[in-house]
RNA sequence: GGUUCCGUAGCUCAGUUGGAUAGAGCAACAGCCUUCUAAGCUGUGGGUCUUGGGUUCGAGUCCCAACGGAAUCACCA
């Protein structure tokens, strides 16, 4: 039970005292207390003035009275207006900081009984991967980890785009003009390799627009099952996953299942039958197959083309059906830029006229674009900025800031660089994900690789600081715990409040699909210790009890904060 | 033009089911390191929450309209 309900359920029994009148809990509006006024939290009586049939401030009078003679937990109280302030004893704050240490899954939801596929990433095999494909697979993985906390059975998927015309440009690239170039023979990455291809077909195509004819020819050699094709087709794949491999690896993202589009372009053809002897899907003379959803309010979609052969919506009305019988899914969120809106409103709305009730269960997790401070990322300006390359130099920023402050001198040269590779690569992260996934971003690649505020960084340093107390007082031989006298400061009950709001965040932010809301959390947590930290002294805490309080109190905040950021993908160091 | 989303400090962003005097960070300025890590803390300045209506005890939040911006509406993926 959180304070909130406690109060609210408390508050109904004062309603019924005073005046009779049965008020349902949830009508209840209690909110934590705004740091102007004196309280912990506060009751809004306002809705109850009809119960009453007083004056807001007599009636928040009354109630904060009755309160305080009927709880020993609600230790006094003050009105202004219709805002009835309480403030909670000592013993509720030191109880409840009790019962986090004591329970091991703090945080951690129960089983909501409920598998969930996470699509994100979903590359394509003819290029690097760029700044928006670190936000997509950030926000998969985040969400995956938030799901998860929040009680969900979570299958992160991916689903790799490793066929059609975009994939034989860059292979007939590579056999006009790279002279049977390699990554081995060449030292460049397989995925940056394979893009240098596309790029340079793209300048060929346009010098030499008939080349595209080929390309044409090229694919359809590649559904014939050509060998020569296929066999260029799987070497220049395997460099990109190489390369995808690498990227992967240094961002810490894993996949539970990975679908190759080769296996599942030609689903979904079956249910285009089935839509049309439903009668709910029409074919035109020409022999294509539409979708109509006019009455929806959207247009006609195309789902077979005249020629018999599929598109984009087909295949993914197939891996939809597939999937959730498959894996018996509740639901599938599918992480995929807000450039395709349309895209899954459609797809919904087609899978729910196939008479698939589970069309309600597909969440598109539509996120903004990330914008560069000059506009947009352009591949043909060169204004894209990579993935790999970004990773490279919040690493060497985090070095260089390292170094310079001079805190890890002594540290193993091996333990330095992990810690460079987690504080670049937390700055990162954190700076992508604290953001409202929905919104678009704008990322300035010099404030990003700030290390300062509301960063990452911030974080991981205040959690190095309480590991580097936690030491000393192990070395000094003081024990964390929470003695039955032991009375907490007002700094020290801020801190347990917002401890204690932990679990409801991840509940919420699993609701709104948002890493941001965890990411906030951590960060208020952080900030509140670092004004704690500045102004109260643990080690030097004469008093046995307090210091074994503070040990146990700061120790339940690094851990907390290693939840929360651990949901990002963070990592939080023991020292920095 | 249709649909969807967005508009909060100079910049980047928070802002719970509608609650009290709208908050952080960055940038600027002024302080704090013989004292648990200064990647920190404290203070100052900075706002017509795009605009105009409406709903009500109360609106940044809900509704309508206008203005501004973005995405999308392919026999592309």
């Amino acid at each position: 039970m959180t304070t909130e309900q406690f109060i609210a359920a408390k508050a109904v029994l004062a309603v019924k005292a005073l005046y009779g009148a049965d008020v349902e809990e949830g009508a209840m509006q209690v909110q934590v207390t705004r740091k102007d006024f004196e309280g912990d939290y506060t009751l809004v009586v306002f809705p109850l003035l009809r119960m009453s049939r007083q004056a807001p401030a007599a009636t928040a009078q009354a109630i904060g009275e009755w309160l305080v003679a009927n709880c020993p937990e609600i230790s006094s109280f003050n009105a202004v207006q219709g805002f009835l302030n309480l403030s909670l004893s000592n013993i509720w704050w030191r109880e409840s900081l009790e019962e986090v240490i004591a329970d091991k899954n703090f945080g951690i939801l129960p089983s909501t009984g409920r598998r969930v596929m996470v699509e994100f990433s979903s590359p394509n095999t003819n290029k690097p991967l760029h700044l928006g494909h670190i936000r997509n697979n950030l926000l998969g993985a985040g969400v995956s980890n938030l799901l998860k906390a929040a009680g969900d059975d979570v299958i992160k998927s991916t689903l790799v785009n490793d066929r059609g015309v975009h994939i034989c440009k860059s292979m007939y690239a590579w056999e006009k003009l790279f002279n049977g170039a390699t990554p081995e023979s060449t030292g460049i990455k397989g995925d940056h390799l394979v893009g240098d291809c596309y790029v340079a077909y793209a300048k060929m195509e346009k010098e030499h627009p008939e080349v595209i004819d080929d390309v044409h020819k090229m694919l359809i050699k590649w559904e014939e099952g050509d060998k020569h094709v296929r066999d260029l087709w799987a070497k220049m794949n395997g460099w990109v996953f190489d390369g995808f491999e690498q990227t992967y690896k240094a961002l810490g993202i894993t996949f539970d299942r990975t679908y190759y589009e080769h296996d599942t372009y030609l689903l979904g053809k079956e249910l285009v039958q089935k839509g049309l002897d439903m009668g709910v899907f029409v074919k035109d003379p020409d022999g294509s197959v539409w979708c109509d959803l006019t009455a929806d309010g959207l247009d006609r979609k195309l789902l077979l083309r005249s020629d018999g052969t599929s598109v984009y919506m087909t295949q993914d009305l197939g891996t939809a059906e597939r999937r959730f019988s498959e894996y018996k899914l509740d639901s599938h969120v599918y992480v995929v830029g807000d450039e395709q809106n349309y895209h899954f409103q459609v797809l919904k709305l087609v899978l729910k006229k196939l008479g698939f009730d589970w069309a309600d269960q597909i969440f598109h997790l539509s996120y903004g674009m990330v914008e560069l401070p000059e506009g947009k990322m352009k591949s043909r300006e060169g204004t894209v900025v990579d993935a790999d390359d970004l990773i490279e130099k919040m690493y060497q920023e985090a070095k260089a800031t390292s170094e310079e402050s001079g805190k890890l001198e002594g540290v193993p040269e091996e333990e330095k660089e992990k810690l460079y590779h987690m504080i670049g690569l937390g700055a990162l992260k954190y700076f992508i994900l604290k953001v409202d996934p929905k919104k678009k971003m704008l990322f300035n690649p010099k404030e990003s690789i700030d290390f300062n505020g509301n960063t990452g960084p911030f974080i991981q340093y205040t959690h190095a600081r309480i590991c580097s107390i936690l030491r000393k007082a192990a070395e000094a031989g003081a024990r964390a715990g929470v003695a039955a006298d032991a009375v907490l400061s007002p700094k020290e009950i801020r801190l347990v409040k917002l401890i204690a709001t932990y679990p409801q965040k991840v509940g919420e932010a699993a609701a709104a699909y948002s890493p941001a809301i965890i990411a906030n959390f951590a960060y208020d947590l952080a900030k509140e210790f670092n004004q704690y930290y500045h102004d109260t002294p643990v080690l030097k805490e004469p008093d046995a009890v307090l210091l074994s309080m503070r040990l146990a109190l700061i120790d339940t905040i690094a851990s907390v904060l290693r939840k929360a950021m651990g949901i990002l993908g963070v990592e939080l160091p023991e020292r920095m």
